[in-house]
DNA sequence: ACTGTAATGCAACTATGTTGCAAAATTTAT
DNA sequence: ATAAATTTTGCAACATAGTTGCATTACAGT
């Protein structure tokens, strides 16, 4: 498991250290997005807050995380797929959001639509951030 | 003008004061969304940071404005149109970030698609947010 | 004008995010 | 395997955003 992640670091030319192998693992192993916060605290303090700030800025820059803007306005992370390369992300897809669980999930298979703007406007990124409640709260 | 405005803040039954007045005069005034930031400039530091805040809170408790999720995560007030009561937001308007002006603006006639999701979840509320060039900034 | 209620401003505090720099760890080359 | 060069880390300090309690002040209704 820890091999595999270390292999996607390096494939993205990043040094493997202790703290970037756990933060990449922390996200595979979770379904949803993740906040500054949640990491701080999944990764149990081991890290300093500066270096999960720097190692998320990393990941940004390229292209294995995305962040995902939320109505609550703290900033979510959330895994990119493959069609993610380093510094231009495919972030075309839908994000929901449950108002129970509070969990984020990348609906990657539904793609955002096409929405026609007025006149003169351009679009360049659509994103679509739906709130409800998910499969497992909706029982 | 200042009479329109402050018979909106006694419909809403909030008591008339200069801050909230020249608040939502000031949303009155502009296209786009505000930031707190921006408020606090435009009011030209008349009013305490804190006064702000609350006036914002309050302005969305009663249905006068809505926050607007932003890629930046900076928080984005817009004023909330008719049919916005008390409680309740019908917020299913597009939002439109211009990545050269920096404006926000509702697009309030254009309403969200509805959007299928995968069985079990259920959505609440659906917003979209789309970045590119504005009227103005496309010429 | 007076009184009860609500809003304001101040101070202090928490949370969130950024920057510079020295120490430590990782990578690369030997 | 080791040493040099480069990166990353942690710390401290700082900057910005947002919240809370409380005394003072302003507003609304009579």
């Amino acid at each position: 498991m820890t091999d595999a992640i270390n292999t996607i670091l390096k494939k993205s030319s990043l040094s493997v250290t202790p703290g970037r192998s756990a933060i990449l693992q922390l996200f595979h192993q979770s379904d949803g997005a993740l906040t500054h916060a949640v990491i701080e605290e999944k990764t149990g303090d081991q890290f300093d807050r500066v270096t999960i700030y720097r190692t998320l800025q990393v990941f940004v820059e390229k292209g294995l995380i995305h962040t995902i803007p939320s109505p609550d306005n703290s900033i979510l992370y959330a895994l990119c797929k493959e069609d993610c390369s380093e510094g231009h992300h495919h972030d075309n897809h839908i994000h929901f959001i449950c108002d129970k669980c509070n969990t984020t999930y990348c609906l990657d298979h539904i793609t955002t639509p096409y929405i026609a703007l007025p006149n003169g406007f351009k679009t360049n990124q659509t994103d679509v951030l739906i709130k409800g409640l998910c499969a497992q709260c909706n029982l």
